[in-house]
DNA sequence: GAGCTTACGTGACCTACATCACATTCGTAT
DNA sequence: ATACGAATGTGATGTAGGTCACGTAAGCTC
């Protein structure tokens, strides 16, 4: 599906906005493309954007001593990320994002977004709905950690988005589900 | 302070609102007080009100098969609770809160919040924001999770909140932690 | 004040997972 | 096809934290 279609689709399951009316703010969003592996917000660099993923795959991931790595999310079709906490306070990034697949996104700047917020009444109910899941998904995922052990995340994981099995290494999984890629291989080559 | 005046103050920290409308908007809440162990909401309920904490101190919790409890939340003044996603969503609640310390809230139904937030521009941006302080919030404790051993996080606890230590008892820190009470226990007596 | 419940401390033991080390397989560029 | 780095499998060993068990202290309730 074209990109414009796909965020026209994303935003009327939230908010109903006229053709005219969604030609505006989507005149404000750029069409980007990114190759597998290409680094899209980086550590301790400015954030101006937030990314609708068309198609592909991004991860947000937090870098701890230079060595181990944290993924807060994979970035799938109608999904959103940046650096959120960098963007809305504009500071510098501590989160990165970067293209897990070759992906096309969207971008907006944080600029444009306040600004479509506050002309277009709607627009600010939909990323007010749109934020509010991401806390509902956030909170899930904090109560999962607390309550389950790896290998019941790892499943939920995968019931939740089968595609990551093909589409992402082992290692990244192992990342998002904070456990080393050693205990990931042995639990699901089940070495009891 | 009185309850009035502390919601002002915290709604003109993200937007500015005329006398008039702050009275119109403080007309939608209603004030409610609460004993220590009183039940605000409970789990299989249905869910009304979202609750902004005047003074006291409300936990927000789940229960896992009868018998664990991880705390999500300890709501201090200025803070709001409920559980968003039955509240938002219109289902049952999954989430319990009640009353730690005696506590004084404003509670603001579901209907009320959606009517003023379609009524005032402002509202709606407000909400987007507190929203988005909780993502934000939400996605830190996960990191904190996955990075940190429970003696930092523990430290961290009580560096952004030193009242917990005298006002909440040590099993539902350790509750908050993710830990058992026993390891919470051995941590700071420091038995190596 | 007696009795009960709730909070807390601490020892013994067990388990899930981390870490280190090394082998193997896969993917991509040349 | 060859070659090299990245991804993955697997063994050995260490450790944080869970669980169970029991004891003490501190609040409530009658």
């Amino acid at each position: 599906m074209e990109a414009k279609e796909l965020l026209k689709q994303h935003i009327s399951k939230t908010v109903r906005l006229t053709d005219e009316q969604f030609d505006y703010v989507f005149s404000h969003f750029k069409v980007q493309s990114y190759k597998k592996g290409q680094v899209i917000v980086s550590d301790g660099q400015k954030v101006d954007h937030e990314y609708f993923v068309v198609s592909g795959c991004l991860k947000a991931f937090y870098i701890t001593d230079e060595i181990k790595m944290y993924i807060l999310q994979f970035a799938m079709p109608t999904w959103w990320t940046s650096d959120y906490g960098a963007l809305y306070n504009q500071t510098r990034a501590t989160i990165n994002v970067d293209c897990i697949a070759d992906a096309e996104v969207l971008q907006l700047s944080n600029e444009n977004r306040e600004k479509l917020c506050s002309e277009l009444h709607q627009v600010e109910h939909f990323f007010r709905w749109r934020t509010n899941k991401g806390y509902l998904a956030s909170q899930k995922r904090l109560l999962s950690f607390m309550n389950n052990d790896t290998k019941a995340r790892y499943e939920e994981l995968l019931a939740m988005y089968p595609q990551l099995y093909n589409l992402v290494p082992k290692h990244l999984i192992a990342a998002y589900l904070g456990v080393s890629r050693e205990t990931l291989s042995r639990l699901y080559n089940n070495h009891k």
